[in-house]
DNA sequence: CCTTTGCCTTGCCATTTTGCAAGACTAGAA
DNA sequence: TTCTAGTCTTGCAAAATGGCAAGGCAAAGG
């Protein structure tokens, strides 16, 4: 459909079951309406009214589109309802559970900036290395790495990301050059503790061959920090470095893991305006300060 | 909202985060987008955007419309794809069941006609003076006169219809003047068969004090019929009085009933393009064919 | 049988909307 | 700091859209 505008007019004809009285509902001229009603039976390749002096009579073709365009006004309808109530912003309590990498190096950029949007909304970001369980109540929404298929849950893709190896500059002047994956034998490694690798998605270092690790943490922050202080090489989100001032990416050709963000919420919290309109917000943020890290990086 | 367009264009805008993106997509000119975008806000009296150099950012109002716009788009591309199947017309086998009234005065005219527009349709009324078992099966969709509120059905209601007190011009000729209800004590009165009343809508008698029923018929035709043969006084459809040629009605000041048809469906074939097209279609027909056949009366 | 009434269509003109081009502004790079 | 590249805005001409009035057609009423 090329203007949505049409189906409006359509409606209105179909209901009136004449030109001039649609035209007197939407105070538009009856030529206008003929017009327009003519558009969109040639777009849609279809007749839609059988005419006559007697009136606008729906053909089997209109009988459908006018079912279907009921829902469209139904949405047409909500879409501005909605608005009245959020004049003012966000307000109250809403608590968001993420995995430490999110939580480190994008929630707080973009929490804040939707913090000074909406003056009366207070945003607690829980920072967890492990499953999250919105079943419980833990949190109102979450930040995962992978969607999970179980649970009453609306899992909604956020942004992409991306990961590389990494060693800081100190390092890599003083020890041996790292040319090719099979060099890191000699290296150490920075990652997660094996057995506390909650999900397949972080498992990156078995992806890679490298079953010893010589520094663990559970904590991407933690690692991070571990690899600027010269600790060894590891893996490192590509939105972590602007915050990690002297560690460089290795290996680039070679090494190169792509990831993806979920925001996951209860499916009763579907129709909760005030959580979609935030997470719409939160969404729309996390990629966009995904992007702009990456860029930096 | 005044012009639904208004919502596909922000919708593109919301997606690109600038004018100049969306308008490379709808291949329409940035000051335009910019423009309508404005006469968005103006109208719902909300900031949609942040506008700067960088592009268009949502506001918390935007991006609650966001989610709103997104399921509109859905249901205008649902609008518009069903059509591309329903071309040819209706075609197999579609039975209705109705109340005999509207069996007889209503729906063969309505038939024909739809009938006549899609070739390879094939209609099959059920005239039936009782309460309707759709759950069997017995039809696709029925004609009531009053809303069922159990099972899962799917209910619409279809047309208002009037009905009055009616003789024939030989009858009222013949007998004592009927100058107030209370004289049809001493008239012949015309009904259904008490105990077969199968809903409480068409105990119009009763309404009225009127116990007795000498000339009795489970079926309105024949009740009609009885009338116009000068049998009696008795409660006639509006929309029957073509077809009952010399029958005329009588204390139309004092007495007036007012029902209506309701079109009933199973739930389960809402989902239905063929059937919720031919529902569409009839419902239009029939309201149209009362509203023909009273302004006749 | 003619008239009236209601409807749709078509042509013409005012109005609105659109596209283009130029100007202004910001962020990031040299 | 200056320059470049990317935005958004504003002014003006062109295109489209919409309103008006006249014409045509079919049904209802005298």
């Amino acid at each position: 459909m090329q203007n949505w505008d049409d189906l409006r007019l359509f409606l209105a004809v179909a209901r009136e079951e004449s030109l001039s009285g649609a035209g007197k509902v939407l105070r538009l001229d009856p030529a206008t309406l003929g017009r327009r009603v003519a558009r969109l039976e040639k777009t849609l390749e279809t007749a839609l009214f059988v005419k006559s002096p007697q009136g606008y009579a729906l053909t089997a073709a209109g009988a459908q589109l006018l079912g279907q365009a009921e829902a469209a006004e139904q949405a047409m309808r909500q879409a501005t309802a909605g608005l009245a109530g959020a004049q003012d912003g966000l307000t109250g309590q809403i608590r968001i559970g993420a995995p430490d990498g999110a939580a480190n190096f994008l929630l707080p950029q973009v929490c804040g900036q939707i913090g000074a949007e909406n003056p009366g909304l207070d945003i607690q970001i829980v920072a967890l290395p492990r499953v999250f369980n919105l079943s419980r109540r833990e949190a109102d929404m979450a930040i995962a790495v992978s969607a999970p298929d179980a649970g009453r849950l609306v899992v909604q893709k956020v942004a992409d990301y991306h990961l590389h190896l990494a060693a800081s500059e100190a390092y890599l002047g003083t020890n041996t050059a790292i040319r090719r994956v099979s060099d890191l034998r000699h290296h150490r490694i920075v990652g997660y503790i094996p057995d506390m690798i909650f999900d397949r998605e972080l498992d990156y270092l078995a992806d890679l061959g490298l079953a010893r690790v010589p520094l663990a943490s559970n904590s991407v922050s933690v690692q991070g920090h571990m690899i600027q202080q010269g600790g060894g090489v590891g893996v490192v989100h590509d939105f972590a470095l602007p915050f990690l001032p002297g560690v460089r990416r290795i290996l680039t050709q070679d090494v190169h893991l792509a990831r993806a963000f979920y925001l996951i919420r209860h499916a009763d919290d579907r129709r909760n305006q005030r959580l979609s309109q935030f997470a719409e917000l939160l969404a729309g943020a996390l990629r966009r300060e995904v992007a702009r890290l990456e860029a930096m990086a």
